[in-house]
Parts: C-alpha cells; sequence; structure tokens
DNA sequence: CGACATTAGTAACATATGTTACTAAATCGG
DNA sequence: CCGATTTAGTAACATATGTTACTAATGTCG
C-alpha cells in the first residue's frame, strides 16, 4: 500500500502523520487529561469549569467586565454569561452596574466567593506542583519558554 | 517536594494562582487555540473533529474496533460511536462484524477515505511545522520531552 | 450445560456549549 | 442635539457532547 514515493527533488519527502506524535494534538489530549483531573476538584465545590474560571479572571483583577473574562480566556460571550449568572445566584460573586457605562457589569467577589476561590486556588496549585515534579528544572525552564513562543505563535494569526 | 514554597512557617503564602501563569490552564487554552485552527481544515473538508480522529486511527492501523479508538484518544464510546456512523454514512470507513467476536466491528477506510485523510495529514502536518517553527532546535527536543514525561504522568493515575 | 457477570456498541435522555438575533446603552459624525 | 453605528450582555435557537440504561454477544465458573 506504501507506494514508493519518489523524493521529489530539493523537497523532503513527508513524514506520515501520527495522532501520537502531532504536537498540536498531543496538547489538546493534555489539556483534556488535565480538565479532568481538575474538574474533579471543582465539582467537589459545586462549579463548573467556566465557573471557575471566571471566578480566577475576578478574583486576580476587581472590578472586571465580563467582556474582560472573554479576552483573557478562551470562552465566549454566552458561557461566560451564564457562569457569570450562576455565579451570582450562588452568591460567589456580585454584579454591580458600572456608573460610566451603564451596560457594563462590573464583577467583584463576595467574601464566599474569595473564600472559594482561595480553597481551591490551594488545591489546584498542588495539583500543578505535583504535574510538573517529574520534570527536572531546565525542562521546566524551556519547556515554559516554549509555550510562551506557541501562546505568541496562535496570538499572532488574528481570527 | 510540593510544598516547600512557603517560607514562614505555618503561614501559607504561597505563590498565589493567576490563570496566565497556571500550566494545566496554559496548556489547555493553547490546545483550544490549536482545535480552532485545524478545525477549519477539517470543516473545509466536511469533517468534525471527532470524525477526523477516528480517521486518523483507522488509517494508522486499519481493522481497529471502535473501542481501540476509544483507548487511542480522548473521546468516549458515544462520540466515537457517532463518528463511526457518520464516517460509514459518507462511506469513508467500512464496518464489517468481526469474525472472532461479532460484537466487534472492524473498522478500515475506504478509497475515498484513505485519500480523505492523505489530504487532511497534509495540511495538519504544514500546520504543525508551521506551529513549531518558532522554536529552536533545542526547544523543540526538551519541549517533546517534557510532553512525553506529562503525558506518561497523567496517564500514570488510573481513573 | 446454564445462570451470572462482562464487554462492545447504541439509543434515549439530559446537559452543555456555540450561533444568531435582539435589546439597551454608549459613541460618532454631522 | 440627533440619527447611524458600535458595544455589552442576554435570549432563543441549534448542535454537540456526556450519562444512563439497554441489547446482543462472550466469557466464566459452578
Amino acid at each position: 500500500m506504501s507506494s514508493t514515493v519518489a523524493k521529489e527533488p530539493g523537497g523532503d519527502d513527508r513524514r506520515s502523520l501520527i495522532l501520537e506524535r502531532f504536537t498540536p494534538y498531543r496538547i489538546v489530549a493534555l489539556g483534556h487529561a488535565f480538565s479532568g483531573r481538575l474538574a474533579r476538584v471543582y465539582a467537589d465545590q459545586n462549579l463548573t469549569i467556566p465557573e471557575w474560571r471566571v471566578l480566577a479572571v475576578v478574583a486576580q483583577a476587581s472590578k472586571v467586565a465580563a467582556r474582560d473574562v472573554v479576552a483573557r480566556t478562551p470562552m465566549d460571550k454566552m458561557t461566560v454569561s451564564r457562569a457569570v449568572a450562576s455565579l451570582e445566584a450562588k452568591a460567589f460573586v456580585l454584579r454591580a452596574v458600572s456608573e460610566n457605562d451603564r451596560r457594563v457589569n462590573a464583577l467583584s467577589l463576595t467574601k464566599t466567593g474569595r473564600a472559594l476561590f482561595d480553597r481551591i486556588a490551594t488545591l489546584a496549585l498542588d495539583f500543578e506542583d505535583d504535574l510538573l515534579s517529574v520534570l527536572d528544572s531546565e525542562e521546566r525552564v524551556v519547556f515554559d519558554r516554549a509555550l510562551k513562543k506557541l501562546e505568541a505563535g496562535v496570538a499572532g494569526v488574528s481570527d
């Protein structure tokens, strides 16, 4: 079945695509595995992943708008909107109409919201430590640098 | 090795969780971005992502069962089942009852299925080359090694 | 053999997520 | 100022994905 592919002059005969060696796929799969693990932590606290992400963004910078959350995470408007509504219903975030712009909701954490975030953050950081423990220090540095470059690479091309 | 960051005994002044620096999140987000890009390629060929994954697995090893696909990808039974049904309807894969075990579907690519796979594989590999072009050779090596370790790490803990 | 547990796959159901269209508020250009 | 355009957010709709329960075929062990 593998026909003898003649090497083109100047062109290399390409490697074939094997899923386990295809980098984008590997990263997606790895992310999927991480998500699964972390989802347990969130679920134990009655949070979905989008809710957790919103919580995390609002925890970092108070008075954020939903649109800021959209800009900083891989979630679209609607997902964020729903997560915010749910977090408000559970009294973890407050939604206040911004005075400057009354279209905007200024989001902030309630006391329980902050406590919840801190609790999950601790577990999440433990998880991260655990993950990264398989890498030596050189690998961590290079891995981090490579991630940064890849992030910049995909961010570059505008949608 | 994961609890040695706190400087004050008893005081938990751990680093705080910042989403953009949280490795699992970064990987998920990066994967999301990649998926988005690649999805265009598949969509141009009228394929969904699960369909593409099934196609890729079957392309590598003929006569695979749906359960093998489940084992090799981050998809559950049902997602694979649907993708296979759809691929069969489009005449890209064949489903034959295995003789040894008549519960099992032996999957294989049709001629058009193979052609489709080859076509997409070329585009996908181009995409990968493009991505990785931002990394120098040392970074690629270390990045690959780190990925392998992380993959092994998450595979280790059984569900 | 023959009840019982296990496995591959699917169907029916529930939920989650994305898409399009809309509303209210703000900004812009005259 | 005032109509036209943009923006933040949501609602209504469509689709996709996961969950549970079921069927058919094997395997197991008395």
